[in-house]
DNA sequence: CTCGCTTTTGCAAGCGTGTGCAAATGCTGC
DNA sequence: GCAGCATTTGCACACGCTTGCAAAAGCGAG
């Protein structure tokens, strides 16, 4: 098509009867204009509908305000309640989130980070997978800045934000002995994310210490129907366990909802449910699910601030974030 | 800091051996290489690391590849799942998706679309808020595509998707009379956002046409928690319905928790309940929720096709689709 | 080998910005 | 009015890329 299609900053300057670092300077925060020119420009500007030119400014700057979101599942409770929390201080921050989703094959990290470096990214954070060595060295190498969160912990470079899942579970398995639980299971799924392991080994460790034995079960990917395939594999076991620790709270939800309505459970007075992430369905009254809070809001400052923070970046840096403990209905006592 | 940070096409042709403008032509699909040098730069690219800046290319080309996803509450079920499937769909057709959170103000979707015109997204899709005409009109004259999913349907020149909510309604009505349901009532928010007035409106109309009157609750913004709240208004009214139609699945469940525990009804024997969006909770045992499927893959599919589509995009275009009824439990009969 | 044709290649202009540098302007105090 | 200074302004180059254009190279036929 032959029509004009943005306007330039070149346009403005010439209705606003000045030079075209007039208008680059007006928009620039921290440059020398008079406020005469400014308003001549700025008057300029809005007449004519202008915009700076982000693309140019970020290939000039070497800086293009973009941060990437690495994700798989995004329509998961817990995962899109992070994008809110990550989109929103990026916001506040005057960054804008570019959205990654990896949810087919297995390399689309990699893929996705590749899209990161190719829109100059100032930094990526990855909510799932784990992506290459060498890709990562790449980011680094090009300056961009990484964030892992609920990832591997042993990582050069990046920032690692992580839960502390293994003192949260010991917290869970004395919570379930006093409350005279005598059979712990532990409810997970088959993605082995790290998070998810802490979580399991701290709770069979933890119950060890208690001197009680653990029975877990796992199955599928990290969801609702997967903690009803688990309920059956341990609800239908000689000895009945008790007490269930679910890796997350969508188990704990598919787990409860098999108990009581496949095998007429009553919970908490036959077995006792805990959950982790506190994703709003477990405030729900059908749930009332006692659980693990993300907190979420913590952890996306934790993460922009780091982003936008200009010393010493290049320095890995490991946070260990707490989860409190949410009592409801779903653990006798408390 | 001063270090080199990229690698520059330049620098990729000096490695290989070529000129500056083989190694673009090698990276822009349908441009005349031979494939002796296309190796040769290659090549020399992996090992230097190159990426093509498509911020430069951008700039070049007047096309970002970037879309826009303008979006409020994207922790909600129903909107992570349409933003998953669009965040999918536009990966598939080489496009990026640039979120945007518009929680906060109300005048958000304004900042948000000058933000898209900042970075020279290709097009924008709104799944919230309703923008100034203003605005909308600035976006169409920068060459900017426009999406609407379930806004306003009286718009110029952007493609709006929205869902045939009237006839859902309607339809609805007919099996809660065939349920031989005799009072029925309906359950909203007051966000009085378009699609939910369409069902409210729809209802009535229908129920009006089988000779039945309907009350109507409104509570809150529309969420579990209203749904919990308008489940109290219409359930101490000395007439209690026998029969809701809830505007969202959200509203649905908050509006069963609420019957069943604190008004210890039984559904569907007591009251019929119907919700809208069929989110992932509403297949979960405890709600068996009968309602109508939102066709989040159709409505991804026919957006970014129509973004990618290089004809005739300035007309307006409006596509009505259909929402299926997927029967569950919540409902006599079926 | 030469001619005519197709394919490949390099040159250079341009996309819309930011910014260092030097010239110009404004202001203060004599 | 003028020197001395701080502030503002314009010029011009750079950022990394695409692409039209013309020159160069390849190729088959005579």
């Amino acid at each position: 098509m032959s029509q004009k299609l943005f306007v330039s900053a070149q346009e403005v300057a010439e209705k606003a009867g000045v030079s075209r670092s007039a208008v680059s300077r007006t928009f620039t925060s921290g440059a020398s204009v008079s406020p005469k020119t400014r308003q001549k420009v700025l008057d300029a500007a809005e007449a004519l509908g202008y915009h700076v030119n982000h693309l140019a400014r970020g290939l000039m700057r070497n800086e293009s305000g973009i941060v990437c979101l690495i994700v798989s599942e995004i329509g998961t409770p817990y995962r899109s309640s992070l994008i809110r929390a990550l989109t929103q201080q990026l916001q506040n921050s005057g960054k804008v989130a570019m959205l990654i989703n990896t949810d087919r094959s297995d390399g689309s990290v990699d893929l996705a980070l590749r899209q990161a470096i190719r829109y100059r990214a100032d930094a990526s954070i990855i909510l799932s997978g784990l992506p290459d060595k060498s890709i990562t060295d790449l980011c680094l190498k090009n300056g961009q800045r990484l964030v892992l969160i609920n990832r591997d912990d042993d990582r050069e470079g990046p920032l690692r934000i992580n839960l502390d899942d293994e003192e949260a579970a010991a917290r869970i398995a004395t919570a379930f002995v006093r409350a005279g639980c005598k059979r712990l299971a532990f409810a997970n799924s088959e993605a082995g994310t790290p998070s998810l392991m802490a979580r399991e080994r701290g709770f069979i460790a933890a119950a060890a210490t208690l001197g009680m034995d653990v029975v877990v079960g796992r199955y599928g990917h990290t969801g609702y129907e997967a903690g009803r395939i688990v309920a059956q594999q341990l609800l239908t076991l000689k000895e009945r366990p008790d007490a269930v620790f679910c890796a997350t709270d969508l188990l704990a939800c598919g787990f409860m909802d098999a108990a009581r309505h496949q095998f007429s459970m009553s919970i908490p007075d036959q077995i006792c449910v805990a959950g982790f992430d506190d994703i709003e369905q477990a405030s729900w009254s059908s749930y009332q699910l006692t659980t693990f809070a993300q907190p979420v809001d913590t952890i996306a400052r934790e993460a922009v601030s780091w982003l936008v923070e200009d010393g010493a970046a290049l320095e890995s840096r490991s946070v260990r974030l707490h989860a409190d403990l949410v009592w409801r209905t779903s653990i006798r006592g408390g």
